[in-house]
RNA sequence: GCCCAGGUGGCGGAAUUGGUAGACGCGCUGGAUUCAAAAUCCAGUUCUUCGGAGUGCGGGUUCGAUUCCCGCCCUGGGUACCA
């Protein structure tokens, strides 16, 4: 009997989920280990062969660990929330939950097909109400916390408004864009309106004015990862900032730990540098310049008091405070009018207008086009009190640090070139450097023209002029974070809505009791005509807070019954969290309780694409570090160790149109004519050869094609590697592969391609390689007619051998998730037991154990036929690895000449290296290559090599 | 520009601490089997002017470098007037 894929595996899926096998106990006396994937979204497209790349790597690893013995969680479920669904419901009317549904459905069957083993009692949905109550639960914790700078966590906003009864703000080291300073009195005379408003500047998610990227063309607010330069990742669309009041979350607070948190991570440092450069930690100081204008003068006039107007800037680089010789201001930056001189005002108002009129975009673009407008104004430079220009230049961001710099053109490239072309000075303040070319960025050498700080080198002079500044009262040591508060609203139907309701324009959090707040119907799903999100067409939408239910918006009297929030949230809240919730999915009572979350603790293993460094990954981290300081969960990482999958890219194959004609011609005669390269669907050519017939057959337009072909009569298209969609025509569905090779072929295929993080192109020329390495491994234990011809004697030694090695290889594979080398080493393993003809029970049960994570159908069906009646292979034990069988008695030594490999020499691995130079000398090979001479030296490494100098 | 990852036969790739470069598979070539084909099996397959040369290029360290160091080129990813 042949190796019949087609029976095997749909009976063991059946087995396995029948008996739910592979569901996990969230009791166990053994240890646990959680292997996660990033969940899918299911797309209406459906799962192509990239998609289970990651699935497969983390299914086996999965498999590997209940072999040795662990409690294995490993869950899958649907991030269900998102645009696509959504506009396929504006286009078509099909309300997104319905179209949804039938994608999970696919999704589901197309996974099924693979021999996963999930636990899909656990299955989670972002989309269903049960889930999403628990992120609107998590929204309120958040909206009810400040962050706390002293306890440096999470703390309640209850215990922050004890605080302002009793000593106000003064006293309170918060994460805040709270600007002023009030007492205890003042707070308690602050009227409703503006303590919530106070509130809202210390809560973990608050609702402000807050520029936001608006992207008119999606008719929705985006979040910065959302946009990949300057336009909207899906779509392409441009955006443009605009103010706007919206929820945001403030993630600032949590910068110096997400940074730090991030050295305790088993993950790629291209992936840790991505996020600390989104974090962009700058440590310097703050410096206050005061203003010197002829309006000091003015002072005379009235009163002392009149205040000076102050500058403050970020530095990085305080110790070049001496360099300082102009300052620019943005252009936006609110004192630019009060300090302009009259005659410089027009120009000054001229280069604003210039400036506003240029959009992000455009100004980004446009790096090397220096431009600035002098003020007019100076400053005082408060350690030499000389005057120095206040410049505005659109270089500076407000946006950033305090919209102002201090301009220091010998050490920065930017000041530097400025000041070239506006002529202004440049001041050296570097012992021995020649600046007359270009800028000194470099941080070595030492201070120079600095009074205090000269002969310092850089790091001294920093501290030193740090504690010159505190002292002088003019600034402090700063750190500057480039990480934004994270946008959390979005004017879309199809996402979490918000637990929220309006009173008096003030935001009310609805009382977790009546969790979850569904997503109401709507007829349409685009913005309303006086644009408002979607939410707006909702006919009931309202709170009443008498009877805590959602009633119909014709009720709102803005006495009992409010409005409820319009937006919903962004695609990221649900990603979250949604790893805690597998671990209880289906508990009504809590997001997750304590005692399972303290079972299951953090990801051990998670497997997904690195697109999600600066979004999902960071946001998840900074809930997991909130929900630790609340103290729901006892740790602050959720993914203690990530792997980030490859891209499988597609190969697209192309016909060649002769330009205005009907006449396709075979890739290597296009040169001849003048052609239009079109792609064509890749199930219709095989190995590059184009099916004509099918070709003809594929479109109205091609029904009289006419081909030009090469000498023997073949099409044969061209191709090219690029990303897999359906406009290329190059998508494969692992769904056709699996019924023509089986699962287990598929799985050890994919393994095969190459590393698991490198990306590669879709080929599928190989795959018949690793079935017939299937079918190999089944013929080890069936002869010609298909009898079963296992023996049970003593193996053989060199069969043991092979065993052994291959455990041991597996196991070092494994271990570094090395999946692509585990499958060339089954097939070493085989082809050696099959030149063995070995066909020993002991050996071969063992091979199979080993297996059955890459290939468990297989797997399972000749452990069955072993005679293993247990029901699964699932939880056998790993094989152990005796290295004594391992051990060798000789070893060919490879002997070079000068590092050239010449010939090798079998030995006794006993021998010292005196022996091994004396025989390997003395060997004719070794003559032959001496030529009669000396050598100048001879390196014996025993057990490894020799290396003869000459 | 800066940061990160990578560059090895016709192709995908292997070589884990510096020690036989090209494992394993595809493809290709020849042969066996067959009426024939498929399948299977066997042999070969980095290049070569047969001296050698060879892991993107040029240097270096070493008895010995795909591996370590310096400089450069290319590909992919991230990021950017960030003070």
């Amino acid at each position: 009997m042949e190796y019949n894929f087609q029976d095997i595996e749909p009976k063991w899926r059946k087995i396995w989920a029948d008996n739910k096998t592979f569901k996990a106990e969230d009791n166990s006396s053994k240890p646990k280990y959680y292997v996660l994937d990033m969940f899918p979204y299911p797309s209406g497209a459906g799962l192509h062969v990239g998609h289970p790349l990651g699935y497969i790597a983390s299914d086996i690893y999965a498999r590997y660990k209940r072999l040795l013995g662990f409690n294995v969680l490993h869950p899958m479920g649907y991030d269900s929330f998102g645009l696509p669904a959504e506009q396929y419901a504006i286009q078509t009317g099909q309300h997104p939950a319905i179209t949804t549904e039938q994608n999970i459905e696919r999704y589901r069957d197309q996974l099924d097909k693979i021999g996963f083993s999930f636990d899909w009692d656990r299955e989670v949905r972002t989309s269903s109400p049960e889930y999403y109550k628990w992120t609107q639960w998590i929204f309120k914790q958040l909206f009810d916390c400040y962050y706390d700078n002293t306890t440096n966590k999470a703390e309640r906003i209850s215990k922050l408004i004890s605080e302002f009864e009793l000593n106000g703000n003064k006293n309170v080291n918060a994460c805040s864009d709270c600007e002023i300073i009030f007492t205890a009195e003042e707070w308690k005379a602050f009227d409703l309106k503006t303590k919530d408003e106070t509130l809202q500047a210390y809560r973990l998610t608050f609702l402000a004015d807050s520029w936001v990227n608006w992207c008119p063309a999606l008719g929705t607010v985006l979040a910065n990862d959302e946009i990949v330069n300057g336009v909207s990742e899906r779509g392409g669309h441009p955006v443009e900032q605009k103010l706007m009041r919206q929820w945001s979350m403030r993630i600032k607070a949590y910068a110096e730990r997400l940074l730090t948190g991030l050295e305790g991570l088993d993950w790629t440092d291209s992936v840790k540098d991505i996020q600390r450069n989104w974090i962009g930690k700058s440590v310097g100081s703050s410096v206050k310049f005061e203003v010197f204008t002829s309006r000091t003068s003015v002072n005379n006039m009235g009163t002392e008091a009149l205040e000076v107007p102050v500058i403050e800037v970020f530095t990085t680089r305080p110790d070049t405070v001496f360099g300082v010789s102009f300052m620019v201001l943005a252009p936006e930056h609110p004192l630019v009018d009060q300090i302009t001189t009259p005659e410089f005002a027009s120009q000054i108002a001229e280069y604003k207008k210039n400036a506003s009129l240029k959009s992000e975009r455009d100004r980004q673009s446009d790096v090397k086009n220096i431009t600035g407008q002098n003020t007019g104004a100076f400053a005082i430079h408060p350690f030499t009190g000389e005057k120095i220009q206040i410049w505005i230049g659109d270089y500076v961001l407000v946006s950033y640090g305090t919209g102002a710099v201090m301009a220091v053109p010998c050490g920065d490239q930017r000041d530097y070139d400025f000041a070239k072309h506006f002529n202004i000075e440049i001041k050296n303040i570097f012992e021995n450097i020649d600046i007359s070319e270009a800028a000194y960025t470099e941080k070595s050498g030492k201070i120079a023209n600095s009074d205090f700080l000269n002969g310092l080198d850089v790091k001294s002079a920093m501290k030193k002029a740090i504690e010159a500044i505190e002292a002088k009262g003019i600034g402090t040591g700063k750190t500057n974070y480039r990480l934004r508060d994270a946008v959390f609203s979005r004017q879309r139907y199809w996402g979490e809505p918000f637990p929220v309701y309006y009173q008096d324009g003030l935001p009310k959090m609805i009382p977790t009791i009546y969790l979850p707040i569904v997503l109401p119907e709507v007829e349409k799903y685009l913005p309303t005509e006086d644009g408002k999100p979607p939410l707006g067409n909702a006919y009931e939408w309202a709170w009443d807070t008498v009877d805590n239910q959602i009633v119909g918006n014709v009720n709102i009297d803005n006495k009992t019954v409010f409005p409820i929030e319009l937006n919903t949230m962004p695609g990221w809240a649900g990603s979250s969290w949604y790893f805690l919730r597998y671990m209880d999915s289906s508990n009504e009572d809590a997001f997750v309780s304590k005692e399972k979350a303290d079972y299951w603790k953090n990801v051990d293993l998670y497997i997904g694409g690195s697109e999600h460094a600066t979004g999902h990954l960071l946001y998840a981290r900074f809930w997991t570090k909130f929900l630790f300081d609340q103290g729901f969960i006892s740790f602050d990482e959720p993914f203690q160790k990530m792997i980030n999958q490859g891209m499988i890219l597609g190969r697209s194959s192309f016909v060649y149109r002769v330009n205005d004609t009907n006449i396709f011609v075979s890739s290597s005669k296009k040169g001849e004519f003048q052609t239009t390269a079109l792609h064509v669907d890749i199930s219709i050519v095989d190995n590059d050869k184009l099916d004509t017939v099918a070709f003809k057959n594929s479109r109205e337009e091609y029904k009289n094609a006419e081909f030009i072909f090469e000498e023997n009569g073949d099409y044969i298209c061209g191709h090219e590697v690029e990303k897999m969609s359906k406009s290329k025509y190059n998508v494969q569905t692992p769904d056709e592969l699996v019924e023509k090779f089986g699962a287990d072929t598929l799985r050890m295929y994919e393994m095969f391609l190459g590393p698991l993080e490198q990306f590669k192109p879709w080929d599928t020329k190989g795959i018949t390689g690793v079935h017939n390495f299937l079918r190999k491994l089944w013929r080890l234990f069936h002869d010609k007619e298909g009898n079963f011809i296992l023996t049970s004697d003593v193996p053989e030694k060199e069969s043991l051998k092979t065993l052994h090695r291959t455990i041991k290889k597996l196991g070092e594979d494994l271990n570094r998730f090395s999946f692509n080398t585990g499958v060339s080493n089954f097939m070493i393993c085989v082809n050696e037991l099959t030149e063995q003809k070995c066909n020993n029970r002991s050996i071969l049960q063992d091979l199979v154990i080993l297996l059955s994570p890459y290939a468990p159908h297989i797997a399972e069906e000749l452990w069955e036929k072993i005679g293993n009646d247990k029901g699964t292979i699932s939880f056998a034990t790993f094989p152990k690895l005796d290295e004594s069988i391992l051990v060798e008695s000789n070893f060919e030594y490879p002997v070079s000449f000068n590092g050239k490999m010449r010939f090798k020499v079998q030995l006794p691995l006993a021998l010292s290296a005196q022996e091994v130079e004396k025989e390997v000398m003395s060997s004719a090979e070794a003559l032959k290559y001496l030529e009669g001479k000396d050598p100048k030296k001879v390196i014996v490494v025993p057990g490894r090599i020799v290396n003869v100098v000459m």
